[in-house]
RNA sequence: GGGCGCGUAGCUCAGAUGGUUAGAGUGCUUGCUUGACAUGCAAGAGGUCACAGGUUCGAUUCCUGUCGCGCCCACCA
């Protein structure tokens, strides 16, 4: 025992027992027909990942809500896994080849992936040994990978399901372009960025005319891809022009004058050039009015054949130049400075291009109504559930999802094209024979999957869809999913529609969103910002407990966590609370066995059972806290409890217990029978408080339990801790709570009066009625103790004894006897702050009492309370200035 | 331009379906090497619950507006 409890060690710990776990299978879960399920997916981090502050955050509170649901008896998967992030994982593996001078080019397509594999192989596992430091206890033996052989195959019947019902498809569009990925981007994948540009205002001259338009645009080098110039149908400044032919300038092209009511009257000019290659709205306007669509910028960014001698300049510098060019030859009627929003790629931050181009497309309407019902019918709720607007907001404005991808790794789309007749096929195996003209020069299409289009199908491929097998039949749909709000788009939304389509089940009863970890500056986290706390070194300096516990204490719903570290030091300091006090508790248990200790026979004291009511509320109130998400209410309720109760006070009145000294005043206990009353308490308590804390610090608690007398293999798979209605006893917790706050008057007075800690003093209690006098009597070597008193005396209505210090507590007043008062006047203020105090609340009391409308309307027990009130904060008043006076005497 | 969230102690944050003496951690002040713990113990100071109206017997809590902060969405080129 002394052994065990030498010192606390978290390191050492946190290794012993998470191998421990795993040799027993714990984590394992199998499919049960008697056990109720709870699983959870994890949101799969990214094989090129780092384990950062929202990981930490996100996986503890899973693996809180698991381990919390195993104890209760819930048949449990935690399923695990990592997501391929194609244009992520690429980009890190080339920079990871660029620093050997290899790129991928050098290298080709299939090489390219198998360096990637390679990587893979290597790397792709620290988050999950960092996710296992945590203490996570997902079900390893489940783990899954989005590009695994199973997951292919889910990937490729989904897509071609969809394609069949017509639902994927290939068109020609403008899209997102990143020209340093060259590749396609989804909308959601481009961060819209403020930025000062200017606004430019251009002549366009109108054929054989000397007039011109002024047109106003802030990407000058598009204007070679004009193909009109636009004006609103009710511009009465502008009809005149309508039907006219405009030159564009440099070009020399013609080009017509249309009106289309996208045009804004106020901005600008209220005229618009319109370049439908190279923007989303010209492209729709393009559409409208049949024009011709002319590319003009390269897939890297640089200036194609169509710009003229503007050819092979990178976008930027040719409109620097264009723009001395047009200023030559005064095309330039004025600059603004402007600032707009820009586009740029989420995954390297260049600003994205918008590009005309042939891409895969999926139709998203016919699969988001069925996902918009399935939450506005409930089937689906979100935690905090204000996050449902953000996801109708999305729905309900969605538009078609760009799936192809220009990268190389990643999941390849199974269509084969027939070099002779064209003709597409779409098959989950490879086609060599065209089916339509027979010829056999068949290729595949070369892009790849948006890597969230395989993300939308991990609830259901990580438990063996498209296969029937008895895990997705028995763990589908998942109980929970815990995520961050910043992909309730890119994930929440699409698992829901693909869950809801291909196994016709929400994939989810529940989202839980978490907060985001911010620095105290209040910036997102991130390494390029240099604010980051690792998580790795926290756990190094304080354990993975004190961080489990941090991140859990501050997740309150709807706001995001500013972490600074002395926050976690401080719960640090609870693990070595919690420590010290198990040591406490369980050197005191070594002749205490909880096997032989027959219940009926112990002599519950007061204190007994106040901690064992507070427990069983203690209890309760975590429980419903974890039920609701509230999971920092259920830190802050068992730390309030283990601290501030059960070391504070519990323990402390247990001590001369156990140390067989006995009470002051002869109880009727023996002390025998109170020291064993005291040890099965003590035992009682920190058995059940450890198991409440289990979930959230699964280690330290591990560790205790096997300090404990007569404990089980493991506190993971002990049972949570239920109410015991008998136990609570609200009598108990009155009669404690007057106790605690008669000594805490006491100790107030005495650091006042500045007594020394160490000198006993006497006290003198003048009570009014029989029973509080019992009260006080049964439970005055409490009193004793915590006080620090020598000697006492209840009596009912005294005299103040010469030289004494008055406290008053209620109708209680306590007499403080001292050889000398050392500072009456400090006295005298403190009672005359207090009844000034008293005066107040009474006067608001008072006021309200006999107000006749407050008599009428107010519901009784509150007209009650306000009475009873208003009775103590006379008597106390009375109390208070009585000895006021008396002082003044003195 | 829409939408959402947030302004409570010096700092970081809880909380109340409307009635409490408005809480915690941290910081601060004072006193303690108390036989588990100085990563500790005890005591204390510190708040017009952003501001202004409204509803109500009663608002810090509900409603409206104002100011401040943050975020998301949106084709003003």
């Amino acid at each position: 025992m002394e052994e065990i409890f030498a010192k606390y060690t978290p390191k050492e710990i946190e290794a012993k027992w998470y191998k421990f776990w795993l040799s027993k299978n714990y984590f394992r879960s199998e499919v049960s027909t008697t056990k109720q399920s709870f699983s959870i997916v994890i949101p799969p981090p990214n094989v090129t990942g780092f384990l950062h502050m929202g990981h930490a955050l996100n996986t503890t509170l899973q693996d809180v809500l698991i381990r919390y649901k195993r104890m209760q008896g819930f048949n449990t998967l935690w399923l695990p896994g990592t997501d391929h992030a194609g244009i992520a994982t690429q980009n890190v593996v080339e920079k990871y080849l660029a620093k050997k001078g290899v790129t991928r080019n050098d290298l080709g397509r299939e090489k390219f992936i198998e360096r990637v594999w390679e990587w893979k192989e290597k790397y792709g596992d620290t988050i999950i040994t960092q996710l296992k430091g945590l203490g996570a206890s997902c079900d390893w033996s489940k783990l899954r990978f989005t590009m695994d052989d199973g997951f292919s195959t889910a990937v490729r019947e989904v897509f071609i399901r969809l394609y069949n019902e017509g639902l994927i498809y290939r068109n020609n569009y403008i899209i997102n372009w990143c020209p340093r990925c060259q590749t396609a981007l989804s909308d959601i994948e481009v961060d819209y960025k403020e930025v000062k540009g200017h606004l430019y205002y251009i002549k366009y001259p109108v054929k054989n005319s000397k007039e011109y338009v002024v047109v106003a645009t802030t990407r000058p080098e598009t204007m070679f891809g004009d193909t009109a110039v636009a004006i609103h149908p009710d511009d009465n400044r502008y009809l005149k022009f309508l039907g006219k032919t405009i030159i564009l300038p440099i070009a020399k092209r013609e080009i017509p004058v249309i009106s289309d009511s996208y045009v804004e009257l106020k901005f600008g000019t209220g005229i618009v050039k319109v370049t439908p290659a190279h923007d989303p709205s010209d492209f729709e306007a393009g559409l409208r009015h049949n024009l011709e669509t002319i590319n003009v910028i390269n897939p890297d960014a640089t200036m194609n054949e169509k710009a003229g001698k503007y050819k092979g300049m990178d976008r930027y510098v040719c409109r620097q130049v264009l723009l001395k060019d047009l200023q030559k030859a005064e095309y330039i009627v004025k600059v603004e400075d402007h600032q707009h929003a820009v586009g740029h790629c989420y995954r390297c931050n260049t600003a994205v291009e918008p590009h005309l181009s042939l891409q895969w497309f999926v139709k998203m309407k016919p699969l988001a109504e069925p996902a918009i019902c399935a939450v506005k019918e409930g089937k689906i709720k979100f935690h905090p559930a204000h996050w449902t607007n953000t996801y109708f907001e999305w729905m309900d404005n969605i538009k078609d999802w760009c799936i192809s991808r220009q990268i190389w790794w990643g999941h390849r789309l199974p269509v084969w094209y027939c070099k002779d007749c064209k003709e597409i096929h779409v098959s989950s195996t490879q086609i060599d024979t065209c089916k339509k003209c027979g010829g056999t020069k068949l290729y595949q299409d070369t892009d790849v999957l948006d890597t969230w289009f395989s993300s939308a199908l991990w609830p259901f491929a990580t438990l063996g869809w498209p296969q029937e097998t008895p895990e997705l039949k028995h763990f589908y749909p998942t109980s929970v999913l815990s995520t961050g709000f910043d992909i309730i788009f890119f994930w929440v939304a699409r698992m829901t529609m693909f869950g809801l389509k291909f196994m016709g089940d929400v994939p989810f009863k529940e989202v839980y969103i978490h907060a985001l970890v911010r620095d105290l500056e209040g910036a997102k986290m991130s390494k390029s910002r240099g604010n980051t706390i690792e998580p790795e070194i926290i756990i190094q300096k304080y354990g993975t407990d004190a961080l489990r516990f941090t991140l859990t204490a501050l997740a309150a719903q709807g706001r995001d966590i500013y972490l600074a570290e002395d926050r976690i030091e401080g719960y640090r300091n609870f693990t070595n609370k919690i420590w010290n006090a198990a040591r406490f508790v369980c050197t005191n248990l070594s002749d205490f066995n909880p096997l032989e200790v027959k219940c009926e026979k112990l002599k519950l004291e007061l204190s007994d059972r106040w901690i064992i009511s507070r427990f069983n509320k203690v209890t309760n109130s975590m429980t419903q806290h974890l039920a609701n998400y509230h999971f920092n209410e259920a830190a802050q309720s068992i730390y309030n409890f283990f601290w501030h109760e059960f070391c504070d006070w519990y323990i402390e009145l247990a001590k001369p217990r156990l140390k067989k000294t006995g009470a002051l005043f002869t109880h009727p206990n023996d002390v025998q029978l109170s020291k064993q009353t005291a040890q099965y308490v003590l035992y009682y308590v920190l058995n059940g408080a450890l198991r409440l804390l289990h979930p959230i610090m699964p280690f330290i608690t591990e560790e205790i339990w096997h300090g404990l007398p007569a404990h089980s293999e493991s506190i993971m798979i002990a049972t949570w801790p239920e109410i015991v209605k008998g136990e609570i006893n609200d009598k108990a917790e009155e009669e404690m709570n007057l106790l605690i706050e008669v000594i805490t008057a006491i100790r107030n007075m005495r650091s006042e009066l500045q007594i020394s800690p160490a000198k006993k003093i006497e006290a003198i209690f003048n009570v009014e009625d029989e029973s509080t006098k019992k009260i006080l009597e049964y439970n005055s070597s409490y009193l004793v103790e915590m006080a620090k008193l020598d000697r006492l005396l209840i009596a009912i209505k005294t005299d103040k004894p010469e030289d004494s210090a008055a406290i008053v507590v209620g109708r209680i007043i306590i007499y403080l006897l001292l050889s000398k008062i050392v500072d009456i006047e400090a006295q005298k203020n403190k009672l005359i702050k207090e009844i000034e105090k008293i005066k107040l609340g009474l006067e608001k009391l008072s006021a309200r009492l006999s107000d006749e409308k407050f008599l009428q309307n107010a519901p009784v027990e509150v007209i009650g309370n306000d009475k009873k009130k208003q009775q103590e904060y006379i008597d106390k008043k009375t109390q208070l200035e009585l000895h006021l006076q008396m002082l003044q005497k003195e």
